[in-house]
DNA sequence: CGCGGTATCTTGTCAGTGTCAAGTTGTCCG
DNA sequence: CGGACAACTTGACACTGACAAGATACCGCG
């Protein structure tokens, strides 16, 4: 039995999930580089090194979220039917969902990019979503750039509407908003 | 008459422009966080303060390349005739030719966003590029969401390419790459 | 039961960083 | 020529990431 609740005592009880969780708190209201190592670990009442014992250094903490966003997300997609729209519609919920997750998978820069489980998340979600992909489309559009199509435009939405680039055409919903912009790649 | 050539003695000739370009190859190299300001400095042969006459904050300078970036965005859309294609390849070529300035124009987080002149900027592309699609779609499918799923599908293959998240499916040359995934935007 | 090994966390330290305040040097205009 | 202003330097401070060494709690094995 694993006693989460008591964070007394030397031991924290689940300090790796704590740290993941203030991380993707502070990314999401400050960006990837708005917080600090010592911060978390002062959020979470451990020493100032203590993170490190868990993730080695900053970039090992960003390669924890980044592999974790990344089986958020395939198990996203594998969530859904067979439509295009609805995969492109879970792609962004998830971006939206998930803002931390999604902005650090996405900046190879900050990641330890030959990390072995970063590497085996990002080939599931790789897969779940060329899978998806695969059967969404209309057989007779079917193609590796109408694959690739369809995969941008939905990152693409996700990414302005996370970076407010189109806060002032869309409002606060961006999933419902997606769904008529996502329309027009098959057909009009 | 101005003198570049001279980077000798009390003045620099020309610091801000210098510290510009070198904060831009830098992030181009290690992202927007793999470098510093004293960095830039003894890169550019002046003091550790030198930078922040000319920027205030590390939030100034990655304001005016911002700045700069939304300026050259806007020249680059302009010089384009009206076509979806071209003017969508113009926006990845703009992207990923200038990647450090692309990187940080759709990162809040990194800047001061009340500032006047990165406004203008930003209005100066936004009006750039709204009427780039309005002329370039297709009058019959002409729509407020057709035009964001042009921005959307170029923006994101730009960001996925940047981020080598396709770069097995791509190659090198984005910009030729581009072509054919927008494409499948207007019709199969 | 107890004891040794190990995972977890702490404490102390160091170079490097961003930012501010005050001083120095060069330029330009009246 | 003089003084005002812009450009840059010097010095300082709190904070950060990373490392090394030590302390504490748990766990298996006798």
């Amino acid at each position: 039995m694993i006693t989460i609740s008591s964070t007394r005592g030397y031991h924290h009880g689940d300090l790796r999930r704590t740290i993941l969780d203030a991380a993707a708190e502070a990314i999401t209201e400050s960006g990837p580089a708005g917080w600090s190592l010592r911060e978390l670990a002062r959020r979470a009442g451990v020493s100032h090194a203590a993170p490190a014992h868990h993730f080695g250094d900053k970039a090992g903490l960003l390669t924890a979220l980044a592999t974790e966003g990344f089986q958020l997300l395939a198990d996203e997609l594998n969530s859904v039917p067979d439509d295009f729209l609805e995969a492109g519609v879970a792609y962004v919920r998830f971006a939206t969902g998930h803002r931390a997750h999604f902005e650090v998978m996405f900046q190879p820069a900050l990641l330890r990019s030959d990390d072995p489980e970063l590497q085996a998340a990002e080939n599931r979600a790789s897969t779940a979503l060329e899978e998806g992909l695969r059967k969404a489309v209309p057989p007779e559009r079917a193609s590796g750039d109408m694959r690739l199509a369809a995969w941008s435009i939905a990152h693409g939405f996700a990414a302005l509407w996370l970076s407010g680039a189109i806060a002032d055409r869309v409002g606060e919903d961006a999933v419902e908003a997606a769904r008529p912009v996502l329309r027009n790649l098959l057909r009009g």
